[in-house]
RNA sequence: CGGGGUGUAGCGCAGCCUGGUAGCGCAACUGCUUUGGGAGCAGUGGGUCGGGAGUUCGAAUCUCUCCACCCCGACCA
């Protein structure tokens, strides 16, 4: 390709609302342009590169034994309808109206389809295992889309479902899927872990995602420093500590603290540490209030809490009008003692003695306070996010924590869709059975973005060689003037091309500066420059965009020394 | 959804408070010079100042209203 042809529109200044990295240069490079919140459009040059990250998708799935297909983006409201999660699946869902005023939804996922599909298409037994996937436009109406493609409203993904006559073939399946992952993102050379993963609103059993490593990302991962485990943190099991409560030592007082509304407000007014106080907060239970009992420094982990019998889900806080209602003062002053609702108390709330928290009285605080010996704790479960420190829950090692971009998710769905949409094959007995299914999918689009947070230095991007839009640049030095120049590159680019090599020949006339600039931002993997004085020594100049120094390579060798760069030499 | 902010040339911004008919840098176009790390000079084009309504002799500027986009929050009492 040579520039000349192609559409380049690199800017040296940036968006104003670009934050992360990821963003600012696909902006800079021209790579992607905003056509309203949450949906880009993708220019030629930032379209080659989703289409290498489909191309070793695709080439693994089919690898792994997955068949392609293509299913609508448009899906009828019956067949949400019939599964439940046309009412469930909430606000980000996109709905529309047709002329006869019939509904439907732009697909967020297609677990609907397929299992409709797959109910008129599958019989027999002998049909299964069977796994199916397609590459596609998606529509999720975020609540706040930000960082451009990694976290938009469309976007493409690679969605795959797989068919069994029992559990023991899904976890086959699954298990394939896994090293189907863990091959797409080896090849990608991205640096990724898999994690145990909570299967949320698709609902099922087994999962794991597949986190690109970056300090930019959104999630946090919880591993242990001495063993493979490793789970996304809303997972990870807080252990119960090995030790009771220590004894009581103080008695319980009662402070004023005005105006303190927070656990903040309360240890700096009376001089103590957070790790000494319990919050505690109010929540919808089945019937009426519940109260969660943290201790003071950590965070409540919504997804343990709204498993727990008695707490109400999706997890609901408690305005401020019903907590007073219920227990006579403001949200900043509860605490457990003599509190009029029943409560759940953490299991590192649950070994704290003399405490501090709110005396359920609007500006006063209790300090001194002890379980059992003051207030009762009937009920005790893990309701907290994991903190770094902690015991791994596999009992080897303590956690660690990392961030992480969410590139890939792997379930074992079970029978969830197979039941409610009658997807039954005979099997071996000549009985209907309900077929168990995985579903598993990809982010192509967050992968490009997630690749750039990865892999970018000052100057721009730095593609690894499978995403990279192309292979190699040609520069050449002046040619406006140079005949000498202009001939010699024209003659490399035609000898580049016929080796098969997927070259950029950068041929307009412009300062060399400018391309050397161009062509590290776009982040194309490999340069060579072509000028005069190289040409009389006989040689070319080569340079890797991860190296900070330039090579020499004769002219005559320049093919077969790229060839053998190309080939990871 | 709550709070805050911004809409002026392709991009980044000034002008608005104090009303007088729009400007700067980059980008684009033409010419000459320059040519190994985002060149110089000269010239050119490009704007319903987000939309609508109002006040006024006169509105980018003041008022009202609608829209779009961005940021923060939506457990941490």
């Amino acid at each position: 390709m040579k520039t000349s042809q192609f559409h380049l529109a690199t800017t040296r200044e940036t968006p104003a609302d670009a934050e992360i990295a990821s963003h600012r240069l696909m902006l800079r490079s021209g790579m992607i342009r905003k056509l309203t919140s949450g949906i880009y459009i993708w220019s030629p040059l930032g379209l080659r590169v989703l289409r290498k990250v489909e191309h070793v998708v695709r080439e693994e799935m089919n690898r792994a034994g997955a068949l392609e297909m293509l299913m609508p983006s448009v899906q009828p409201a019956e067949l949400w309808e019939e599964s439940g999660r046309w009412d469930q699946f909430g606000p980000q869902l996109l709905k529309m109206t047709d002329r006869n005023g019939r509904q439907y939804a732009f697909g967020p996922t297609h677990e609907e389809v397929i299992t409709d599909w797959a109910r008129q298409e599958l019989k027999s037994y002998k049909q299964l295992p069977a796994t199916f996937y397609q590459i596609q436009t998606k529509f999720r109406d975020e609540i706040r889309p930000r960082f451009g493609v990694m976290r938009s409203r469309e976007f493409i993904m690679k969605d795959a479902y797989s068919f069994h006559i029992d559990n023991a073939s899904l976890q086959q399946s699954y298990e394939i899927m896994h090293t189907a992952y863990t091959a797409i993102f080896t090849r990608l050379e991205l640096t990724f872990r898999a994690v145990q993963a909570d299967s949320g609103a698709i609902g099922g059993s087994q999962s794991h995602e597949f986190h690109v490593l970056a300090d930019s990302g959104e999630d946090f991962i919880a591993y242990s420093d001495s063993s493979e485990y490793a789970a996304n943190t809303e997972m990870a099991e807080a252990l119960p500590g090995l030790d009771a409560a220590p004894a009581a030592s103080a008695s319980v007082e009662k402070h004023p603290t005005p105006g303190c509304h927070s656990i903040e407000d309360v240890c700096k007014h009376l001089n103590i540490e957070a790790t000494q106080t319990v919050k505690t907060l109010v929540v919808e239970a089945n019937e009426g209030l519940i109260a969660l009992v943290l201790r003071g420094d950590h965070k409540l982990n919504e997804l343990k809490a709204e498993k727990l019998d008695g707490v109400k889900a999706p997890l609901q806080l408690a305005d401020e009008e019903q907590i007073k209602a219920a227990i006579g003062c403001g949200t900043g002053s509860l605490g457990p003692l003599d509190l009029p609702i029943p409560m759940i108390i953490d299991r590192s709330a649950a070994v704290l003695a003399d405490f501090v928290c709110g005396a359920n009285e609007d500006g006063f605080h209790n300090s001194g306070v002890n379980w059992q010996r003051d207030v009762t704790a009937t009920q005790i479960a893990d309701l907290r996010v994991v903190v770094a420190g902690d015991p791994s829950p596999d009992g080897k090692g303590t956690l660690s924590l990392l961030r992480g971009i969410e590139v890939g998710h792997i379930f074992q769905l079970g029978s969830k869709y197979s039941e409610s949409m009658n997807a039954v094959v005979l099997g071996e007995d000549g009985k209907a059975h309900a077929m168990p299914m995985g579903c598993y999918g990809i982010g192509i689009t967050r992968i490009v973005a997630a690749a750039i947070e990865q892999n970018h230095d000052d100057r721009g991007i730095i593609w690894p060689l499978p995403l990279a839009p192309f292979e190699v640049v040609l520069l050449p030095m002046n040619m406006k003037k140079s005949m000498r120049v202009r001939e010699a590159a024209e003659k490399l680019y035609a000898e580049l091309v016929d080796a098969g090599i997927d070259v950029l020949f950068d041929d307009r006339p412009l300062r060399p500066g400018v391309m050397f600039n161009d062509m590290e931002l776009i982040g194309i993997p490999h340069r060579i420059v072509i000028g005069e004085r190289g040409l009389d020594a006989g040689e070319i100049e080569y340079r890797a965009r991860t190296e900070s120094e330039n090579t020499q390579i004769p002219l005559t060798e320049i093919i077969s020394h790229l060839k053998q760069r190309l080939q990871g030499g």
